[in-house]
DNA sequence: GCCAAAAGAACAAACGTTTGTTCAAATTAT
DNA sequence: ATAATTTGAACAAACGTTTGTTCTTTTGGC
């Protein structure tokens, strides 16, 4: 059925070896003559053939094929770095094979498996948990990767990150610096790496302006909207329910929106709202959103470099682990609290 | 490096065939006895076997794998459909490839070039534009595919819509009843199937209301964030501006917010907006946003029963046009205006 | 104890490429 | 005119599977 190059041999009355040469640009090596390589393009235009990446990759060991493996295509945020992965990818001569795991290892180390089977060249990989064997295996088998969003710190792969800690703790210093003390946090899925971070940023700025740490104000284990709907809903219903909150993702904080307007509670007249994660609509919301803004661009593109260079490399390079620092964009989601002038940090 | 069956035929003292044959469950039909399967599994086991889908695709030209191809991935839209076809597909056993065209046609001539010569069994595409020879060399192929949210009427193909018509005049009668009469479009790419319907729909609803059709109302030029803000800034700028507006992608109405907060205009006071496409954070603007919700996960999962219909049956089956109906989403975007008695509709 | 039949596993070809090597023809040198 | 050299293209093997066919061994019947 499908045109190969045996046909366009036969159509051209050469050998296949010859019609492969002349079109993979070989033909100075192979000393092919000018009538023939015009032979061979025509019948290969005439037939409108196309190579059966199968067989070459088999043949090659090289597919010009890398895969992203990623929790959620559907969050605003993986789907955007996502797009800059694929387009940087594209400019660079690869095709890129896209993976969900619906935040969850199991299914991630299927997909992995899948992608692996598939001979790709190289992965770029946003992690779902804290497990990370399947993540050693890529090592053990030389398999160029780079891991995106989230990373371990144990193991020594190529990587880039936003610094969690710092953009989280910044986050909740503002609503501090606005005299707010009861500070809610929703947290992500439990034990990733973001969230782990964002979590601990939370807790040493609340600590460092010596305010203590209520276990009931961190609440939440995912990064869905339903998680965020849900523990803003309880926390309202607290007997004494914070007067700000902290989301740590956009989808939470959807959620956490979807409650609020529920409740009828205005932000930030009755409740003071920061984000994890700056979406584009955050502008235009009923109240204008303060976020951490992460570099989504700069993530997607240096990921992209940093596995090209390791493919290139066979993994001579070291590894480089790139930190990027997020930015606190201050809108009008944070009301500065009546009694207001700031809790001083005692010492430093 | 890779283990292969070979290694593991030869671990276990026997040849590739009956390798193959345990691995695949052909026990029965070859007559494996029990002794050999299970050494050959142990092996299989403990060298960590994973079959190489590029030998197996070739040789069974059958890969187990479809491909998506979207226009752009970062569009909420796309990206949330994209999620749903990924879930089902993966349910029925088919890896996803997703790939990016950036509205471009030929950017998806050679996506779609692309896909092919990776031999995937079946694709699903958001085509472009107006062209559609590329799409009918996959009929030409027989290869399986399904158009979704955007298809052709021209040619014989599986398809999910939505009715793009109804929903846009559904959203500009909602604008006339309300009392408006000046009403600006801004369009997406012209000539594609979803915005021609679009604009056919505003424009008939307009028609049927005996309000004559301003052509300087009719702006715009692509789905994307800069034509909504760049369009929303010329139109407030006309010496009588519009008093309502109908974007046509939730980016663009995202544009169009990004305008409209800038020139500190009032939606809805000093403007009304209806945008096709219900994003998730409509409930939560400044003005709540009255909106054309799209059956998304409907869409996603009928494209990929088609498909899969498409792929098990060789084309036997009819090809199916299904087209969803769009709801209209009324929140507190439309201003009813003052001088208020809806123009009637003259006749029927 | 011999032959036929059944059981179990190996052989070999094929899928569509690429590429090192060999082979034949044309060209040049002697 | 013959040998040496260059030019141009074919041959064949390999990548890792799957599967129809063949081959060997075991079992059972008489």
């Amino acid at each position: 059925m499908a045109v190969t190059l045996r046909d366009i041999a036969r159509k051209a009355g050469i050998s296949t070896s010859t019609a492969s040469r002349v079109l993979n640009g070989k033909t100075e090596k192979y000393r092919i003559s000018q009538k023939t390589q015009i032979l061979v393009q025509k019948a290969a235009q005439q037939l409108a053939y196309r190579p059966n990446q199968l067989a070459r990759g088999l043949r090659l060991k090289k597919t010009h094929t890398i895969g992203l493996v990623l929790p959620d295509i559907s969050n605003p945020f993986f789907a955007y770095v996502a797009r800059i992965i694929q387009i940087h990818a594209f400019q660079a001569g690869y095709s890129l094979f896209v993976c969900n795991t619906d935040e969850n290892q199991v299914t991630e180390i299927k997909q992995i498996e899948l992608l692996l089977s598939y001979k790709l060249d190289g992965l770029i990989i946003m992690p779902v948990g804290v497990k990370y064997e399947h993540i050693l295996r890529l090592v053990q088998e030389h398999l160029p990767f780079v891991l995106i969003d989230r990373s371990f710190d144990e193991i020594d792969a190529n990587s880039v990150v936003v610094d969690n800690y710092s953009g989280a703790y910044k986050a909740v210093e503002h609503l501090i610096e606005n005299g707010h003390h009861r500070i809610a946090i929703i947290q992500g899925l439990p034990d990733t790496y973001t969230n782990t971070a964002r979590v601990k940023g939370y807790r040493d700025a609340l600590s460092h302006y010596h305010i203590p740490v209520d276990p009931d104000l961190i609440v939440g284990n995912d990064f869905r909207q339903e998680n965020g709907y849900i523990e803003t809903k309880l926390l309202l219903k607290l007997e004494t329910p914070p007067t700000a909150l902290f989301t740590t993702s956009d989808l939470i904080t959807l959620g956490a929106l979807q409650a609020i307007y529920e409740e009828h509670i205005n932000v930030p007249k009755d409740i003071s709202l920061v984000a994890f994660d700056d979406v584009d609509f955050a502008p235009y919301l009923l109240a204008p959103l303060s976020a951490v803004q992460q570099p989504k661009e700069l993530m997607g593109e240096i990921a992209v470099k940093l596995l090209i260079n390791d493919m290139r490399s066979k993994g001579k390079f070291d590894k480089k682990r790139i930190v990027l620092e997020p930015k606190l964009m201050i809108r009008k989601s944070v009301l500065r609290v009546q009694a207001s002038q700031p809790v001083a940090a005692l010492s430093d």
